[in-house]
DNA sequence: CGTATCGTTGAAGCCAGTCAAAATGGGTGG
DNA sequence: CCACCCATTTTGACTGGCTTCAACGATACG
């Protein structure tokens, strides 16, 4: 599936839509993200009128649900599934500016412009809302601003510290600790592979290097044991300590 | 002087303390940020109050305030001066994460630990606030908190701009790029000449170059007369067309 | 089983880093 | 006012790590 394939509105599935509209109180009430999302602490009758102004909205893996540059019209909660907010120089060189996930919320809010596009990795689904619609809710809910303020001071955080990173770190380290990063974000499975969500050439959007360059320092650390690979996307951490000593230059 | 000078607290001079104490609403009133800093648009009786936590400082260039890693003790306003935002790995290279400027907000509220160290580029003013007071104020004040937001979700626009120059820009461009930040955001003389308020070594540490490759860059943009230097800090931009077109990769 | 996509490997070149030395300029004291 | 000093900046020569270009191999999917 092309990365460029285009976000078709038609697919925005408002997906069982009940009676009073939107997501509906009572798929809120069974909703996965519930109390981990920015709506978590609302009283229920505020939650019922978020909720109004709400739609649930289904995404491929592929898609792109906000353009960079474009005004910023839509705002979402992620209830499922992993998408990439990416930026881009004229010439075409992409900069993968943040990876998120279930519970977190995307879109500018309180902004006329989108400033970095949106694009799912994962098969996912939206809680979107209209951004005129969200900011008014918002600013008279000093509970959600401020889960918000919460949410993005702890991204302003985790961006600077990956600044750290792009700046100064060499290609073994950018590896190792995106590889220790994917350690905390992604559930491991039983033998604790982890599923990376991103492919190669993604990796190398995140880390600022060329695909070539991260498979090198992926095979290196396999040749050396401290990790594992299990078909393309599955990696077995074998050794932390050593990777984290990796990840800040030995 | 020396960029690792110890931030002595002793030298936190608490100006012209007023009879009520803090900043003093009188200093307020005709406070240089007044209407630009985050505490703008508070009521004359809330401003008062905020003003009893906050006391004034006093930093020389190269001083620190806070330190990364550090618990979140201090936020403040800057009311004069520059000062830079920075990070570093274990083994001492540094990566510059911000560049702040009068108006705007420093410090971590909300948060337990401060993720970057504070240290004055510039002779500077603050208006300090012990961090958990000013968090009860801030919760209490939905209008101090929006203002807040706002602030980072701007902060964080940028920062995710800077991704794209950090991982997917050269040399060149970046130092174009930074200068044409310069000039958004320093105010030039009347001959156009801005004065930067970052050494090499700082410009270096800001774009992830060393100050070899940034001395080379400035230099052959002078040859190229798309820039002229006056002094050691000064820079004039006298093709600003070509600048742009250099920093966005010709 | 065939094929398109993704990932790996190899060889060569170049950009930025490293190390070293010279030049500049801002500040100080005679 | 000038000479001197020291930190900063510039310049030069060389190195090396990452990119580029190209070909090959593996994997998932129809």
């Amino acid at each position: 599936m092309p990365m460029d394939m285009q976000f078709d509105l038609a697919q925005i599935a408002p997906v069982k839509t009940a009676p009073d509209a939107g997501c509906g109180a009572q798929y809120c009430d069974r909703c996965e993200v519930r109390d981990r999302a920015i709506c978590a602490d609302l009283e229920a009758t505020d939650r019922t009128t978020l909720n109004r102004i709400g739609r649930r909205a289904v995404l491929k893996a592929g898609q792109t649900v906000m353009w960079e540059g474009d005004s910023s019209t839509l705002v979402a909660n992620v209830i499922e599934g992993t998408l990439k907010l990416s930026t881009s120089t004229a010439d075409g060189r992409e900069q993968i500016v943040g990876v998120v996930y279930a519970s977190d919320f995307i879109g500018r809010p309180f902004g006329s412009y989108t400033p970095h596009s949106v694009t799912a990795l994962t098969d996912a689904r939206l809680c979107l809302y209209p951004r005129g619609a969200f900011d008014g809710f918002a600013r008279e809910h000093p509970a959600l601003e401020h889960r918000l303020l919460q949410r993005t001071l702890d991204d302003l955080d985790r961006t600077r510290a990956w600044m750290l990173l792009l700046g100064r770190k060499n290609a073994r380290e950018k590896v190792a600790t995106l590889l220790l990063d994917m350690r905390n974000r992604v559930q491991a499975d039983a033998q604790g592979t982890i599923e990376l969500p991103l492919s190669r050439q993604q990796i190398a959007d995140v880390l600022g290097l060329t695909i070539e360059t991260v498979s090198r320092q992926v095979t290196e650390l396999k040749r050396k044991g401290v990790i594992a690979l299990v078909g393309r996307r599955g990696v077995r951490i074998c050794d932390v300590e050593q990777l984290e000593s990796i990840a800040e230059g030995e």
